[in-house]
DNA sequence: TACAATGCATTGGTTTCTTATGTATCTTTG
DNA sequence: CAAAGATACATAAGAAACCAATGCATTGTA
């Protein structure tokens, strides 16, 4: 079981965040890998979501580039800048607050963990 | 504080759904202040969101209409068609699900209830 | 009597994602 | 050894979902 893609809309940037926070360095196809392995393959990332979005917390200042070649292949790591560590730990904190409230509104019992 | 558009997304449905589910019959009007009002005003919806995405789910059959009169003032409730409750089930099941999954990528501890 | 609240709705634009495509290298398998 | 699949980057066109703004009309309030 996959989940509706409009589940996951908005929760990407995330994702990506966190996993970047919890590993120093990824590429994206990693990302999409370790993902889907995370997941049981129920959230899926798609390569064009993920590029866009990357360049994007790129842009914003987020994320740092560093090249490197495994033979005549290229991968781009993407790491976090400080900002990027403080943006990840609000960013995680709201998506908390936020899944707080929609438990809330649908009513549904927290999972004992 | 009130939560990233960005968050909010794909959750909409979701929300309108089992706010009909447990109310029998709402009005737009009344969904929007529903909602402000059971989250502290950390979940707004906007018109602009919220009429469309009825009359989507009315397309869709999960939702039948019926118009009263308030003095001249026109009001349109909403209610769950049979399909609408399963559907309603479905989704908050899928949701919960998710949150699951989430919880686990972003290492979120469940909150105590 | 003006302003805020109630109540419906649409329109234009943006963001975010999907699907499809493109290029190239490396590995596995018949 | 050729073909297929996996690895790895990227973009482009379009759809979906939402936001901000606006519009109309009625009711309540300062």
């Amino acid at each position: 079981m996959i989940y509706s893609s409009e589940l996951i809309k908005g929760t990407l940037k995330t994702i990506v965040l966190k996993l970047l926070n919890d590993n120093k360095k990824m590429y994206g196809y990693e990302i999409t890998q370790r993902v889907k392995e995370m997941t049981g393959e129920k959230i899926q990332i798609t390569e064009g979501a993920l590029y866009p979005t990357l360049h994007a917390l790129e842009q914003e200042g987020l994320l740092t580039t560093q090249v490197e070649y495994m033979g005549k292949r290229v991968r781009k790591y993407y790491s976090l800048s400080p900002e990027g560590k403080a943006k990840t730990k609000e960013r995680v904190k709201e998506f908390a607050s936020f899944m707080d409230t929609m438990a809330f509104l649908l009513d549904i019992k927290p999972k004992i963990a």
